[in-house]
DNA sequence: CTGAAAGCGCTTACAG
DNA sequence: CTGAAAGCGCTTACAG
C-alpha cells in the first residue's frame, strides 16, 4: 500500500524510492529503461512514478550524467521557410526523444561569432548542435564547435567533408528533373536564373538544368541566363532583361522561388499570360509560392526529415558516447528525396509566341 | 603569479577559486555581479576567469539555484512570418540576458497537448513560457501550465485578463488607419474580407474598419464584405464574388496578406489592373507580401519587439522571485507600435470604373 | 567584505 | 537483480 507522504512540491526520485520501498537506483534504472530490473519490481516503479506524477529533473540528470538531453539549432535567416521547416522536423523528433530543441539565431557575420557559439556550448553542453546554411560553411562556427568538443550535423552544407556528418538533398537531381519536366511539355527555348556564386545550390542546380538540357539536345542559350541573389528584385530585373529579348524562352527556371515570384512580377506587369506566354518554376515550395497566381511549380525540399535525421544521428552519437557498440555517424551523408510539385504556373508551351 | 593547473576539460568554479586564491562563494559573487566583493578582488578573479576560460554551466546552476536561465516558447503554426519574428527577438533579448530560448511546437488540437507543456515545464523548468496565439486561448495550455506555477505571458492573446501578463499590438486603430489611408486616397467603396470568427483579431480589425467608415460617413456595404478563414484561397473566392457584382469596389482590404494576396490574384484573374482598377490592402507585412507585384500595402506587426519585452517580463520576474523588492509583471498589458507599410497595391481609385 | 558547509536531484562506479 | 556511497558544479543560508 503506496501512500502520499508529500503531496505539495514536485517529486524527486527520493520519493519515488521512498514510496515504491526501492532504491534510488532501482528508479533510475527504470526511467532509463536500463535492462536488470525485474518486471515486477519495474511495473511496480512505474505505477507510483505514474501515481506521484514524478518527472526527471533535467539540470539534475545533466550534471549528474554524460548527456543533457538538449539538441541546439544554430540558423541565421529567420524569414528563410527553410529553417521553418528544419525548427520544424527537429522539434518533433527532439519530443519522441524526450530531448528539447535550443534554438539560437546568430548573423552570420558577426565579430564575435565563435564566442557567442563558445558561449552557448560551454553554458548549455548541448548533446549536438545542427547547422544550417549558410553557417555550415562559417569556418568560424566550425572551430567554436569543434573545440568545446560538441557533436554537430550540417544540414545540406556546401560540401561533405570527412568527420562531419551531413543531411542533404540531391540539388542536381532535382533541377534536373525539373527541366526535363519543362522539356516534356514542349519547351525548347528555356531560361535559367542562376543563385549568387557564393552559396553552393547555386552551381549545383545550374548544372541539373545544363544537364538536362544536354541530355535533350537543347542548347543553353547564354542570353536566357542571369545570375541573381536568391530575391525577389533579382528575379524580376533578370526577367525583365531576358524577355525584352527579340526572341524569348517559353519558360524560365528559377533557382528558388523568390526569383520564380520576380519572374511571375516580370511577366506580369509586361502582360504576358503565365503559363500561356511564359511557363515559370521555381525551387523550394516557400509559403509564399502557393500565395500567388497562377501558384507555382517547384520543388519541395525534405527540410522536416533531414532535421529528423539530424537530431537522430546526434541521440544516437550521445548515447553510445561510451558503449561498446560505437556507432560512428561522423562520416555519415545522408541524401534525402526531394519532391516535384507541379502545379499551375507551367504548362504547354503557348500558341501565342 | 596564476598558473594553470589543469589545461585539459572545461574549468569548474573550484579551479577557478583555486588558481585565483580566493573561496567559490566569491568566484560565485563575481560571475553573478553581486555586490560585497572588494573592487581589486572583482578583478582579479574576473582576470583569472577571462583567462581560463570559465563558464558557468548552467546544469549546475540551475540545479543548486531557482532560477533555469530557460525561457521557453510555445507555439503552433510553424510556417507563420507571425512565430518568426516573435522567436528572432526572444533569441535575441535572450542572448543579451544569459539566457537560452527552447522552442516547443505543438499541434493546437493534440488531445495530450496538457501532458505536453506539463513534460516540458517539470522536465526543463524554464524561468517562464511565451504563448502564441492561438495558444494563448487553449485551456489545456493554460491550466497546465497554471499547475506547474510557470510564469508565462501571452503575445496577442484575444483578451486581457487579470492575473495573466501580454503583449500586443492595437489591432483596431491599425485597420482604422489602413481605412483611412484608403479614404484619404479617394476611395468611397471599399470592400473587407474579414477573419474567421473565433480568432480574436477578426472582430478586432473589422471594428478598426468600420469605425473608420463611419467617422468618414461612408456606408458599409454587406455586398462588399466576405467572411475568410486567413488563408489565401479564402481572400481568391471572397474577391471573386464581391468582384463580380454590379457594382465594385474600388478597394479591398483583407485582415491578413495571404487573403489580400488571394484578393490580388482574383484581380489579376479577372483582368484588374492593380491599383488603377482595385486598391488591395492586407495586414501583417508577411514575407510574401513583398514578393509579388505589386507589393502589398499592409501592416507591420511588432512581433520581435513583442518577444523582446515578453522575455523581459519573464526574466524580471525570474530575477526578483525572492528578492525584498517584488515587481508585480502579472498585471502587466502592453501595447506596442505597429507601422503602415504603404507600398505599390493602394493607389488613387483610377479613371476607368 | 569573505568563506566553510550543506545540499540541489540525479548518474556513475562499484559491490554484492 | 539490487543498492549504498560518492560526486557532478554550482547556489543557498549562515557565520564571521
Amino acid at each position: 500500500m503506496e501512500m502520499n507522504i508529500k503531496a505539495s512540491a514536485s517529486p524527486t526520485i527520493t520519493d519515488v524510492a521512498r514510496v515504491a520501498g526501492v532504491s534510488i537506483k532501482t528508479v533510475s534504472r527504470v526511467m532509463n529503461k536500463e535492462p536488470g530490473v525485474h518486471t515486477e519490481t519495474r511495473e511496480h516503479v512505474l505505477r507510483v512514478v505514474t501515481q506521484m506524477k514524478y518527472r526527471p529533473k533535467l539540470s539534475a540528470r545533466s550534471l549528474a550524467g554524460a548527456r543533457s538531453f538538449l539538441i541546439g539549432l544554430l540558423y541565421y535567416d529567420p524569414s528563410a521557410a527553410f529553417v521553418s521547416g528544419v525548427q520544424q522536423g527537429a522539434t518533433l523528433r527532439c519530443r519522441e526523444a524526450g530531448y528539447h530543441l535550443v534554438v539560437e539565431s546568430v548573423k552570420d557575420d558577426a565579430p564575435d561569432l565563435g564566442q557567442q557559439v563558445d558561449q552557448m556550448t560551454s553554458a548549455l553542453r548541448p548533446d549536438g548542435m545542427i547547422l544550417t546554411p549558410p553557417l555550415c560553411e562559417n569556418p568560424h562556427v566550425l572551430q567554436a564547435l569543434r573545440e568545446s568538443e560538441t557533436p554537430f550535423v550540417l544540414i545540406s552544407p556546401e560540401r561533405d567533408s570527412d568527420g562531419i556528418p551531413s543531411v542533404r538533398m540531391d540539388d542536381v537531381l532535382a533541377a534536373e528533373q525539373m527541366t526535363a519536366h519543362l522539356i516534356s511539355l514542349g519547351h525548347k527555348k528555356i531560361g535559367f536564373i542562376k543563385g549568387p556564386a557564393d552559396q553552393a545550390a547555386s552551381a549545383l542546380r545550374y548544372k541539373g538544368f545544363s544537364r538536362a538540357m544536354k541530355a535533350h539536345a537543347l542548347p543553353v542559350e547564354k542570353d536566357f541566363v542571369y545570375t541573381g541573389d536568391f530575391k525577389f528584385h533579382s528575379g524580376l530585373e533578370g526577367a525583365n532583361k531576358i524577355l525584352s529579348r527579340r526572341t524569348r524562352p517559353t519558360a524560365i527556371f528559377a533557382s528558388n522561388d523568390d526569383m520564380a515570384l520576380g519572374i511571375l512580377a516580370s511577366a506580369q506587369s509586361l502582360g504576358l499570360a503565365v503559363p500561356d506566354d511564359l511557363s515559370i518554376a521555381g525551387f523550394d515550395d516557400s509559403p509564399a509560392a502557393s500565395l500567388v497566381w497562377p501558384q507555382l511549380t517547384t520543388i519541395r525540399q525534405p527540410t522536416a526529415a533531414m532535421a529528423r535525421l539530424a537530431v537522430e544521428m546526434l541521440i544516437t552519437s550521445a548515447k553510445t558516447a561510451d558503449d561498446e557498440v560505437q556507432v560512428d555517424v561522423s562520416s555519415t551523408h545522408m541524401v534525402l528525396a526531394h519532391e516535384l510539385v507541379i502545379r499551375l504556373s507551367t504548362g504547354k508551351p503557348g500558341k501565342r509566341l
